[in-house]
DNA sequence: CAATCACATAAGTATATGCTTATGTGATTC
DNA sequence: GAATCACATAAGCATATACTTATGTGATTG
């Protein structure tokens, strides 16, 4: 789980996609292909270079696979942010307002 | 500047490297060259890709072309995760200290 | 226990990407 | 204004990557 393998993870849209429908809940892989056009050995490639780069984890339930996000690779990447933390306060108004939110 | 454009840019340790010592200070694209062992040409395409995505930005200054991290390219990044800020608490307490010396 | 299901892995292929060398371009300098 | 400097662009090449079809594997089901 290194900021190269999260960053590589996230560059490939289907990718991005995937881990969006994933952080709604968790999901097995099957499920998490309806909607999205894509085969089923791709699907559980994805699924592997996303759990490899830490964003997420998968459980095994019976003949099932169930995934769900890994919150580490989140906090890789907001880690990774804060080093730029310099150049924020320029457009940062939106970012602001959520962590507000989450001080809540 | 897309999403995909930022992650892909960013999916390239050497892109990183160069983003990373570009945040220390605006420079042009020779001085952002000593201690990379890479070409000029690289180096130049490599700018192009940041550019392009919108993390850094360029300024023509005489033959030297000054470049200086784009906040904005920063902003999408944080907007990206500020979506699934339900899965930070787990992790994030040193998102949430960064964040809070941004406040003052 | 044979069939089926949910998923992983293997192998091949087409495209994307990051590099190289060569050349182009706008600006300064002598 | 010819040479040089700082950088961009072009073209070619080797590797990486995202997909495909085919097959393997562990678990449930009839």
């Amino acid at each position: 789980m290194e900021q190269d393998d999260i960053f590589k993870a996230l560059a490939d849209p289907t990718r991005r996609r995937i881990f969006d429908k994933l952080s709604a809940g968790a999901m097995n892989a099957s499920a998490l292909r309806d909607g999205i056009a894509i085969s089923q050995p791709a699907m559980s490639q994805h699924l592997s270079v996303l759990r490899g780069a830490g964003l997420v984890r998968e459980e095994r339930q019976g003949r099932y696979v169930n995934y769900e996000v890994n919150p580490d690779g989140l906090a890789e990447i907001a880690l990774w942010l804060g080093k730029y933390r310099a150049y924020w306060p320029a457009r940062i108004d939106a970012l602001r307002a959520l962590l507000k939110e989450m001080d809540q």
